[in-house]
DNA sequence: CGCGGTTTTGAGTTACATCAACATGCGTGG
DNA sequence: CCACGCATGTTGATGTAACTCAAAACCGCG
């Protein structure tokens, strides 16, 4: 958009920081990285609203003079610059807005459908996929096992079986705390199957019943990923 | 708001109905009933975005130019009222829009967390309390168990068993085939008890593992409801 | 080193999906 | 009028994906 920057404030957060109000007649432009974006009802209860990713307008409440309160939070190390909106762009800025609230809620709806593994792996892609170039995962910082677990609606243990299932699938590299690096395409490409989520020792006893062949615990015989079938977004 | 109605263009959707376009520089307000909102992604796919419910303003796309194409398609009978607006008054609807999408989406990560009768109780709350007085639910008209099935991310089975035991604990009355009337402030007061989701024999053969009372079958001793417990949108 | 936070892994349990059968109501057409 | 589909809702039996609880490994950090 059209919106020129005034002065080149730029702004860091790290993991868990929460983004500040914007000056007066600014708004945030997310440049990288991830933030959670929660609804504060008046009761002091805070809800998951949707994420932000890279490109998205941030703090439009105030330009927009609504007391609607709204809190981010990042989830991975983001930067932010702040953007004056002169008078007459306001309008356009909220057109923006207004366009990016109904993809994001498409978003949230699209990572609380279908299994956790599918879940994930929404997540994983739409935090690697970004907009205008833009990715939220340009380095190789992830979100937390328990930010993950609460976007996408589940326990941190469960998602913490699947990343271990993408690793031994050497779809998910270099794991450590809250990095990681894995391949999108193939990620994108590939479909789950289920059982990715029980303790493995569950599968393997599973497995032992039906005369099937997975070793899995090092062998990494047993495949999470079929190479054909029916899977996305339906539902 | 302060925008006008030209005239008095009503529109009356039945279920299933999908929502037109407005005319030219016009919006629908939506009256009464609910709607389901779908982004339509460039590749033909459909994803649920949110619910609309009445006192939202529908429709805005054209207004705002954008080519974004949403579809809305009603899950209860609804009533729309066409509002014509003024130039001058376009940023105030688009303003009014901003923060209407972003608390259905906050809702929409509501109706998608913790467990299916929690989430069908926050569904037929949101229905019944609509905003400015108005009601999604003022006749009583229901979703069908698979919009609503569809809506909270379950099985329609699973609803139907939900609202099995509401009716059996006099929470939902006069059940018929997309219709029944539920007391609002009792749904809203009763803590949910797991157990609610499974076919009732299974129910009953815990329950008499248990050494436990419940008859249930018509006896309706066992309780699905108790008395004070945490519960909530929290996560 | 000990200490909080994150992640991993295991074992057991359960809420829910799935599949299948059946009931009910509604419209259409013979 | 009944027969017939067709959509909707109900109910049962069963399997399983994912949760819970518990314990341990790992990792920076003061």
């Amino acid at each position: 958009m059209k919106s020129q920057k005034s002065e080149f404030a730029q702004l860091s957060l790290g993991h868990g920081d929460a983004i500040p109000q914007p000056d007066e007649g600014c708004v945030w432009q997310l440049e990288s990285g991830a933030l959670c974006m929660s609804h504060v009802q008046p009761d002091g209860q805070s809800s998951l609203m949707c994420l932000a990713l890279p490109g998205d307008v941030l703090g439009v409440e105030r330009l927009a003079n609504l007391e609607d309160s709204v809190e981010g939070r990042a989830i991975t190390p983001a930067t932010l610059t702040l953007v004056a909106i002169e008078k007459r762009d306001v309008a356009h800025v909220l057109v923006r807005a207004f366009a990016c609230a109904r993809q994001r809620s498409a978003d949230m709806v699209a990572l609380r459908t279908g299994s956790v593994p599918d879940r994930v792996r929404r997540l994983l892609l739409l935090l690697a996929d970004g907009r205008d170039g833009r990715r939220a995962l340009n380095t190789n910082a992830l979100p937390s096992l328990r930010d993950m677990a609460f976007i996408v609606g589940s326990a941190h243990e469960t998602v913490s079986r699947v990343l271990g299932r993408l690793k031994s699938l050497d779809l998910l590299q270099d794991r450590k705390a809250q990095c990681g690096t894995f391949k999108v395409q193939d990620l994108r490409e590939h479909n789950f199957r289920p059982g990715m989520t029980s303790s493995s020792m569950i599968v393997r006893y599973r497995a032992a019943l039906d005369g099937a062949q997975p070793v899995f615990r090092d062998g990494r015989v047993f495949s999470a990923v079929e190479p054909m079938a029916k899977s996305g977004v339906s539902q």
